[in-house]
DNA sequence: TTTTCTGCAAACGATTTGCATACAC
DNA sequence: GTGTATGCAAATCGTTTGCAGAAAA
């Protein structure tokens, strides 16, 4: 995991300087993200699920269109594993932090963070050999985890 | 584009071997990425217009249906550019043929295929360091085309 | 007070499913 | 003939939208 430089109390200086207005229903959708180390990519369902938990019955529309501006602002940033549904994780602020990739587990669907800057140097020579500027990656491994590997 | 090994007068074969049975509507739906190089990754509803064209008027159950089943048979594979809706492509057929990934312009949005084995060596790496076994693997630039990069 | 947010319910679009019929083998 | 595949329409599921009332600035 690259370092999360984004601080809750960010939030609000983060949302008026782009014209937004601080609500509970804002910090408390962003929490359930500090709160879950455990499971960092949350699909909208989910992070509603872990508000009900808290005792927020927030609105399912409402942690939608959240989590859309929590990715507008950068804070977040989605995911798509082919699970069906879109999921969300704290975006890391480091702009060197290029270097956060998903081994997917075929079996058990575990999903394992992998951290190196696998694809050092390699843009550069895209972009000299097609002439596309590259702004970001994702790379996804699919394959067995160790548990699941002896079949 | 790695080679493509498979031939259309293969799927009989293909199919009845997993206890399929061969119908004109699988054959065209197939036939279709044939004869689509020019847009390889294709929706359910594009093959569904694709067939229209050619006056084959299939359901688009039917289609979907037979979408799935090329995949599972490994003829097809599914890509996503998340762009709300699964697409499909020609599976390279050729085992080594690891090296087919895709530039994604997020002004235009076009898609550009890109060959080259960018992981080389990585795989090995990843499975000693962490275990997990790689069975494939699925790599998007996202960035700026030739075009679009002068803004 | 003005504007943005919220909650709700309805709308949506992609995909899936149930079922009766048609077709492949 | 037997079992699978098809077409159609209805169902499903994640997500979005319209709108009236509530809350932030």
């Amino acid at each position: 995991m690259g370092e999360k430089f984004f601080k809750l109390q960010d939030l609000r200086g983060m949302l008026s300087k782009n014209g937004y207005k601080m609500t509970p229903q804002r910090k408390e959708v962003l929490q359930i993200f500090f709160d879950n180390d455990a499971d960092p990519h949350l699909s909208a369902e989910e992070v509603h699920e872990f508000l009900k938990k808290k005792d927020f019955d927030f609105g399912l529309a409402t942690v939608y269109r959240n989590l859309e501006l929590l990715c507008t602002l950068g804070i977040l940033s989605k995911v798509n594993f082919d699970d069906g549904c879109t999921r969300y994780e704290l975006a890391s602020t480091d702009p060197k932090a290029h270097q956060h990739h998903h081994l997917i587990c075929l079996k058990c669907k575990k999903i394992i963070e992998f951290e190196e800057d696998l694809l050092e140097g390699l843009e550069e020579k895209i972009t000299k050999k097609s002439g596309f500027e590259i702004v970001n990656h994702e790379v996804k491994f699919f394959g067995y985890c160790k548990n699941c590997k002896g079949k």
